[in-house]
DNA sequence: CCATATAGGATGTTATTGCAACTATTATTT
DNA sequence: AAATAATAGTTGCAATAACATCCTATATGG
């Protein structure tokens, strides 16, 4: 797939801007994030589905991986609040990590409703590979963004969340 | 889907970071953009679909239909470019569109591998009426962020975008 | 104690999306 | 002019993700 253009159909024939091309009345009142966001979401699909097929993990599998690496042992339940993802979709990773050999379920003896996560090993030692994989995913994606730019754009970047999922 | 908790694995037991619950040693090195566009983008999928469930357009065709609606005739090659979006991808949102009776195809007798686009009297009418509801979700997103926030957030989302799509 | 409600998961189906491979048409090369 | 390239689009397949529904286990109300 050849990258050319904009990803925004409100600049008719503009090419996509880049900082130093962005004029001085600022962004125009009618362009949205969703473009950016939608654009943004599927090429980091690509780029970290390419960088995680060494180890057969997807991009819909990693942040599960990630965040029960993070705090084990943790329920489905658990991850889907905490990764704000559907309890199916959560299932179906957990099922992959699973059959890949990176994760164990084991009942909890207290609840029974309840499948404790853990990983496995060679889930303890895959997590450092797909850290550094994401990590370099990152940085190519934030190059020449401070810092302190980088912190402004995440805490907005929840608020939009926020607004998203917390309202009525 | 409830949705109660963080985006973060990174933050353990913390919530969903509003503004005001950051902290002064602003957001940690760890934090990715990464899980906020994912959950952002999913999560707008969501309501965009809800809000455009009464005219049966999904939440894949509508940029197209709005793209299309912007500079008509126009060819699925330079839709995808504009959008940054794969050409099988755009034959299918094409495909239902067309389906729907708001859009219509038509051979470039000049080349006849080309599909001119255009909107039917149905998409035009259609069109406004999804202008507003993405407003509405826009809207409904950006609470709490100034004009100048907005700008400045857009500005850092091209440059992440540029870094994934314009790299060697 | 039993009926109902609630909670955690699992399964089936559908929509979105991208890749590989293909067809058809135009452009280029020899 | 024939063979080969390149271009626009389509089709088949697989992965991601959500919704509806169901099952099982625990909690609660009568």
């Amino acid at each position: 797939m050849k990258l050319v253009a904009i990803a925004s159909y409100f600049e008719g024939e503009g090419k996509l801007s880049h900082r130093w091309s962005n004029n001085d009345e600022g962004v125009p009142a009618s362009e949205s994030h969703g473009q950016y966001i939608s654009a943004i979401y599927r090429h980091m699909q690509i780029a970290i589905s390419a960088e995680l097929a060494p180890y057969r993990i997807g991009s819909g599998q990693y942040i599960f991986l990630m965040a029960i690496s993070f705090g084990q042992p943790i329920t489905q339940k658990a991850l889907s609040e905490k990764l704000l993802i559907d309890k199916t979709t959560t299932a179906k990773a957990i099922s992959k990590l699973e059959t890949e050999g990176y994760v164990r379920r084991e009942v909890d003896s207290s609840d029974n409703r309840y499948q404790l996560l853990f990983l496995t090993e060679a889930g303890q030692e895959v997590v450092p590979k797909v850290q550094e994989a994401l990590a370099r995913v990152k940085n190519k994606t934030r190059r020449g963004i401070t810092d302190a730019e980088y912190d402004q754009m995440l805490s907005l970047l929840k608020i939009v969340l926020y607004n998203l999922t917390e309202q009525e």
